[in-house]
RNA sequence: GCGGGGAUGGCCCAGUGGUACGGCGGCAGCCUGCUAAGCUGUUUCUCUAUGAGAGCGAGGGUUCGAAUCCCUCUCCCCGCGCCA
């Protein structure tokens, strides 16, 4: 949620921001014009009650001295009957304010990049050497600006699709039978690859001062409306029948809303949270992309970092974030790309996005495995987090950003870390210590 | 799932129908020959702000008036049941 004063003070930032964005200016509008309407309505329903609690204390002490107070009690009956009916106004101005301010996205950065869509994100820098085939180095070299290092490979490897079905390490045909489309069963050592790579990257974050926690799965709407936005509970969530309960679309959701209603110590500050949980997303805008394997599914297992900080340190931790995500994805051997996204392709709530797309040289693509987030005080306002100054309560920053997506790492490890033949996939140096094994091989 | 007890400001705690007591902590000031002690004030949210309104887990109800009485819900504690 945005700062309603801020945004009563300084309207013209808040329309050029929208503009920015590529969204309307119908909801500010209709904002200006209910505020007023609430606070018109909220100033006669302030003076009936003072009116009302007035005769109510001479009420009190005329009891004591046993003088009637029939008159009083009357004319408390018609304020209250007058207050009603504002208040059953104020009611139905108040949620559609609600609603309409709830839609009202945050303030981007400064450097934000004007744009829309996703050719006007903003290349950043490479890292690695991508093994890249003679027709994909147009792509490649577009996507890099010229700047991406990379080994031509004659043959283009085997479709982490194909390779996962050949090598019995993935089947989802079954798990069609029993659950539909987009799930899996992982079987054999890429389960226990996956186990490594989730034990590796809570202990990489361990040692960069971040708490693991392992949140709940399920959430209530109230803090699931409050820690994300409308677009998410439209197109991503499950809902459990009978219940107020959603299943979560990522850790992110229930690790913000952890310190809600609460007022932190300065001193607490960074808190630094590595998440864990598996992540259910009905993936509803995405028919037809991604049908196959594991890449796109309904259900994956993330280790996700969170930082709750003071506003005026929250873009050091962005960087901080993207330097990790770098860290990780560098130490498993993987070539990527960073991007600075545009202002048209960023959610109501981010102040600034990066994205880390790794190469994965059998698409033939950059793909999205880790976005790192800033939405500054934007979602802490939301669920009122706030922390304690000289100068009274103000609301904490809230970022996140993908640790280690783990099954698209897995795919990623398939495609880059395959033999020539197809019949085995090297296990990257950094995480043989976790799994004791160094190859996965033909069954 | 059943029975009993509970939820009060940043924290602790009092309060059985007349408008929230006290302590701790934080902040500001005063005093003091100075890492201490003492004294005073302050401490949440909203509004068109020298003022007013709201706020006692959440939402309803009764009443001139509700932290207090009634109903529904959430969470915590104790016991019983069930259980990986």
């Amino acid at each position: 949620m945005i700062d309603v004063k801020l945004l009563r003070e300084t309207p013209d930032v808040f329309y050029e921001n929208c503009r920015m964005r590529g969204f309307g200016k119908d909801e500010l509008d209709r904002f200006f014009e209910l505020d007023s309407t609430w606070r018109e309505n909220l100033k006669a329903i302030n003076d009936l009650k003072r009116e009302k609690n007035e005769i109510t204390r001479s009420i009190a002490s005329a009891v004591k001295s046993g003088s009637s107070v029939n008159d009083q009690k009357t004319r408390v009956n018609e304020i209250n009957g007058k207050i009603r009916e504002h208040e059953e106004r104020q009611g139905n101005v108040e949620k559609e304010r609600e609603r309409v301010l709830s839609l009202i996205p945050n303030l981007i950065h400064k450097d934000v990049v004007e744009g829309k869509g996703d050719d006007q994100n903003r290349f950043m820098r490479f890292w690695g050497n991508a093994q890249v085939h003679r027709e994909d180095q147009e792509e490649f070299n577009l996507r890099t600006e010229g700047k991406g290092k990379f080994t031509s490979i004659g043959s283009r490897p085997i479709s982490h699709v194909d390779l996962e079905e050949s090598l019995g390490l993935v089947d989802v045909e079954r798990a069609g039978k029993i659950s539909g489309a987009r799930f899996f069963y992982i079987k054999g050592r890429l389960m226990k690859l996956e186990l490594a790579l989730i034990n590796y990257a809570i202990d990489f974050f361990s040692e960069r001062a971040f708490t693991p926690v392992e949140p709940p799965y399920m959430m209530r709407y109230d803090p699931m409306s409050k820690a994300t936005d409308i677009e998410t509970f439209k197109e991503s969530l499950y809902k459990i029948e009978g219940e107020d309960l959603y299943l979560i679309s990522t850790s992110e959701h229930p690790i913000a809303a952890m310190l809600s209603d609460e007022i932190l110590m300065p001193e607490e500050l960074p808190i630094r949270v590595a998440g864990f949980s598996p992540c259910f997303r009905r993936e509803a805008g995405a028919h037809g992309k991604d049908t196959k394997g594991i890449f796109r599914v309904h259900q994956f297992n993330k280790v996700e970092q969170f930082i709750f900080c003071k506003p005026e340190d929250s873009w050091d931790f962005l960087e901080e974030l993207i330097n990790n995500a770098e860290a990780i994805i560098q130490s498993l051997g993987l070539s990527y790309r960073v991007i600075d996204f545009c202002s048209g392709e960023l959610s109501r709530l981010n102040a600034r996005k990066y994205d880390l797309e790794v190469w994965f040289p059998a698409q033939g693509k950059f793909r999205e495995v880790i976005s790192a987030s800033n939405n500054t005080d934007f979602q802490a306002r939301s669920l009122n987090i706030r922390y304690r100054t000289k100068e009274g309560n103000r609301f904490i920053a809230t970022l996140n950003s993908t640790g280690i997506a783990v099954q698209r790492i897995l795919v990623a490890i398939m495609e880059n870390f395959q033999s020539e033949d197809g019949k085995e996939i090297r296990i990257p140096e950094a995480l043989i210590p976790y799994t004791g094994f160094d190859r996965i091989t033909t069954p």
